[in-house]
DNA sequence: ATTGTAAAGGTCAAAGAAAGTCAAATTAAT
DNA sequence: ATTAATTTGACTTTCTTTGACCTTTACAAT
């Protein structure tokens, strides 16, 4: 069965396909017949910047929660800067997975891209001594199948 | 002498003829007058993705497990397959492409997948001349990186 | 200007609801 | 008679729900 929390984030992700929207925590409450508590708990477990959300509220009377969806922008930034900060134009494969690990940590990537970010840069896929693209490509390329079969 | 745990999974196995099925624990647990923990006996000795299941599960309220056939018989030999009789020791983008589009078209890989597979041997990602391990990872986790933040 | 009050929303911890783990006890197979 | 498979139950972990209490804000009365 479906958890409140489930059918109240669906509702609200509704809402959101304008990319925003104005809600009160008190009718929401109402209208899902839950503790007014919860629609913080549905917002601060699924409504994370992580998960690409941003959340601003006002108490006292008029007050409201705006929900609005993270603009492009802002995880373009953070990867962008990970980039720039980071990884620069050389990167060892530890400190490359500490950033995979952030990227994860973050809900960017799911454990399946992570493992397949993970395959592409590992030694093994880049071991080759040749500047033959191909075979470098086709080394990457394996590595990326066998984790898919590998699975679990 | 069949046991309880064959005949649950059996039962799980008629349900699952829509290739997916939500089950509560408890409630089967309940319907067959076992211990819960017999349900996981019956998962993790039957339903293991070598014999091409996956399980996923959530606990708390609403909590449910979730058991899914893998869609392709047998996964594994076919993408090996792929590596063996198409990728080999070289291969070009296109080509890479092809085989991307394949597993795509399969359900072997989501969209996202896809683009993170591609964008790792892509040309742009392998167009470094020097050998050097660290640079070249550099630069297909910068590709990888950017896109991400394309996405969507 | 100051203060009081009602109307929001916020926090946190306890209770509840599932599922997971593990090992002991039992039963079936060889 | 051993070994392997199954069954059970106590205990753990994770996620959800609820409620009591707290803080902030707007507005009206002084």
């Amino acid at each position: 069965m479906k958890s409140i929390s489930d059918v109240i984030e669906e509702f609200i992700l509704q809402q959101l396909v304008d990319g925003e929207i104005n809600l009160s925590r008190n009718e929401l409450a109402n209208f899902f017949n839950c503790a007014p508590s919860q629609i913080n708990y549905v917002i601060t477990t699924r409504f994370t910047p992580s998960r690409g959300f941003d959340v601003e509220s006002r108490r006292g009377g008029g007050g409201y929660i705006k929900i609005s969806k993270l603009s492009f922008n802002d995880k373009a930034n953070y990867i962008t800067s990970l980039i720039n900060n980071y990884v620069k134009d050389e990167i060892d494969y530890n400190n490359a997975c500490l950033i995979l690990d952030n990227l994860l940590a973050n809900d960017f990537i799911t454990d399946r891209e992570y493992e397949l970010m993970a395959v592409a840069i590992s030694n093994k896929s880049l071991s080759n001594p040749i500047k033959m693209e191909s075979k470098i490509r086709a080394k990457i390329l394996t590595n990326l199948l066998i984790n898919l079969v590998r699975e679990n």
